[in-house]
DNA sequence: TGCCTGATGTTCT
DNA sequence: GAACATCAGGCAC
């Protein structure tokens, strides 16, 4: 699968649980890192817990765009976060990348959404970044079984605290809340 | 196992 | 000026 605008431009929910098993690659420093998605998160306008609730912000405009590029945001002080812009342009959702499975020798930590931006030099340098390109790639896979994917709610939130809308790969070893 | 806290800067009110 | 889609370390149990 190639087209990244296509498979993405649907809600957050949807291509939350579409895009497990999909690998990133990263290029840098003549390296290519490689992980695989094994956990993520689902935010769009409609939801309390999104950045993009409030409307279209100067930080948060990447949200607003054309799925398939990468929204990078800072948080507490020392911290970033990469997500996948989903839907259609203007909607404002997108799909946090909470953990990675190490495909080759990443030597940094990669469970945890702050961990795997450090692991992988992904900073605000990043943010509208398309990911059809280098140097960093998202490779659609085939959609998981569903029997492989649990979901449950989301962590870290203050706000809409039931919205159901995390899920990862059973038994894997680099998601931290099963 | 689980709660509390510190480190730290950007964004929005 | 408060909140924050975090994480690691400390300490009580």
């Amino acid at each position: 699968v190639t087209d990244l605008a296509a498979e993405l431009g649907v809600p957050a929910e949807i291509a939350a649980p579409r895009l497990l098993g999909c690998e990133l690659v990263r290029e840098i420093d003549g390296r290519t890192l490689r992980g695989r998605i094994v956990e993520t998160e689902a935010y769009d306008q409609t939801d309390a817990a999104s950045h993009s609730y409030k409307g279209r912000t100067p930080r948060t405009d990447i949200m607003f765009g054309p799925a398939g590029f990468l929204y990078v945001y800072f948080t507490y002080g020392m911290h970033y976060c990469c997500n996948v812009v989903t839907g259609r342009e203007s909607e404002g959702s997108a799909v946090l990348i909470r953990a990675l499975e190490p495909l080759n020798d990443i030597s940094a930590g990669t469970n945890g959404p702050a961990r795997l931006c450090k692991a992988l030099g992904i900073d605000k340098g990043l943010n509208g970044h398309d990911l059809a390109r280098s140097p960093l790639r998202l490779i659609l896979n085939e959609p998981l079984d569903k029997k492989d994917i649990m979901q449950t709610s989301r962590v870290g939130i203050s706000r809409a605290q039931d919205v159901p809308w995390r899920w990862y790969v059973k038994g894997s070893r680099f998601v931290s809340r099963m």
